[in-house]
DNA sequence: GCCAACGTTGGC
DNA sequence: GCCAACGTTGGC
């Protein structure tokens, strides 16, 4: 796998905040399904994310960004003060991993879920599933090179 | 703010 | 192991 794409709320953490982040690089942390966690497990180092900016106006992908770090513990599982904490995971066999992401880019303009619907089938691109609530999605190759050179260029 | 879609929970 | 109830997500 080499695209993933990382779905969040503006509001809730943004590109910009990852941008500004120490490192430009962030742990995501707090995904709490199994697909997602799953396809986090299945990513490399090196893999690219697409960033997407849900449940704002409009909604869209935003950004480009890397993976840096792959299988670490997410540590919010292990935090009763974190809304993510998972009383039920085992401290010697944790339930939820993640990954690690560095800021890459910032596309000059967002591609919007209307441009994605104009450019890519629904099979290629989880995200434009009715009802879809993955936070964590893979790309396939053909698609995520597709898609890059969409987001890079200037009249879509 | 509405509501359809989805995952999870828990009673049986 | 089924499935109704519930909570959450996210586009509109």
């Amino acid at each position: 796998m080499t695209f993933l794409l990382l779905k969040s709320e503006p509001a809730a953490y943004s590109i910009d905040d990852l941008r500004s982040a120490k490192g430009k690089t962030t742990v995501w942390d707090g995904v709490r399904n199994y697909q997602a966690r799953n396809t986090m497990l299945d990513a490399a180092i090196g893999d690219y994310a697409f960033f997407y900016h849900s449940n704002c106006k409009p909604p869209g992908i935003v950004g480009l960004c890397q993976v840096t770090a792959v299988g670490l513990v997410d540590p919010t599982q292990f935090d009763p003060t974190s809304k993510y904490f998972d009383p039920t995971s085992k401290q010697n066999d944790p339930r939820w991993h993640t990954i690690k992401v560095k800021y890459v880019e910032t596309f000059d303009e967002m591609v919007t879920l209307d441009q994605l619907r104009e450019s890519f089938a629904t099979k290629e691109l989880l995200i434009l599933q009715k009802g879809s609530r993955l936070s964590v999605t893979p790309i396939d190759d053909v698609v995520g090179a597709k898609l890059l050179k969409l987001a890079r260029s200037t009249n879509k």
